[in-house]
DNA sequence: TATTGTTATACTCTATAACTATA
DNA sequence: TATAGTTATAGAGTATAACAATA
């Protein structure tokens, strides 16, 4: 009767489930992407390059919240595999304007395909409508608290493929 | 008409939202720690502690998913600030018993209400019922997915207080 | 011989500052 | 003078290995 196990502090909070929920899904995603030969910082940056190309390595590190070094060797590492290129920008010589390479088309739809299959995976607890249920709870969440859309905050540590 | 912003990959599915939304409400959650002066994994040590006194460093890091050495650090740091005890284990003179002192059960306290707030300021945008849908659809991802309850994959990397 | 806690060390990731070439 | 990209360097966080005391 006593000594009983109390509920850790924030066990059953909704916010520690979706930290929690939250880790789990990036950790589970990171490692399909290793399948694809990626990091999540690479993809996003060929996810936000493909958006709209010929923008600056400064623009797209606003829009990923990347200090400019790092994007450096990122799009490095991503130009020696071939799937993205640094053209030179049309008007300001400081600067370069990023394009995919068809190559690197092909290995985001790869990355498509690993997205499609993480989701599927990771709601499998849940119904179709569930899951739509789920994503609308979250989207409202995520637009009150000011967060941008296809930017995830803290890409973060996940092994890299060499 | 061209140039359409099209969705970026996984930009609006939910498993992304997840991620999104899960690293937003840990790096929310960290900051009000912070306020406490402590960090997610003292956090996470002082719950555990709490919950089954006299514990060993062992237990201790298996709960956790913490590695010894790493726990040594931070039940020093603990030690040192008068939150947490090591007495010598009864039986096996090689392991210590963790207790909390009362000053750590204070810091817990004042943790809960962190916790208790951060939760509010999150789901702000749902009402109390729809905040209870969430949390169950999330309960039930959890285990399907067979994530441990109270314990936080990837405590990670947020400013420590001094 | 195996285990608990510890220390020392290496490795990765991220952040800061300094440098160049252009504007 | 300010900005884009780059390089070099330092810092924090995490993991690995070796060690002393005890089982």
């Amino acid at each position: 009767m006593k000594n009983t196990v109390r509920p850790p502090l924030g066990g059953f909070s909704t916010a520690f489930l979706l930290a929690q929920v939250g880790a789990h899904a990036a950790a589970r995603f990171a490692e399909r992407l290793e399948a694809v030969g990626l990091t999540p910082p690479h993809a996003g940056v060929l996810r936000v390059v493909n958006t709209s190309e010929g923008m600056s390595q400064q623009a797209l590190g606003e829009i990923l919240r990347v200090l400019p070094s790092r994007l450096v060797v990122l799009i490095d590492e991503l130009e020696r595999r071939g799937f993205i290129e640094r053209r030179d920008h049309p008007t300001d010589r400081r600067s370069y304007a990023l394009y995919l390479t068809p190559a690197g088309r092909e290995v985001l739809q790869r990355v498509g395909r690993a997205a499609r299959e993480h989701e599927d995976a990771l709601c499998a607890a849940l119904t179709t409508t569930e899951r739509a249920q789920l994503g609308g709870l979250l989207r409202r969440i995520a637009d009150e608290q000011g967060l941008a859309r296809g930017v995830h905050p803290g890409f973060s540590r996940m092994r890299a493929s060499k």
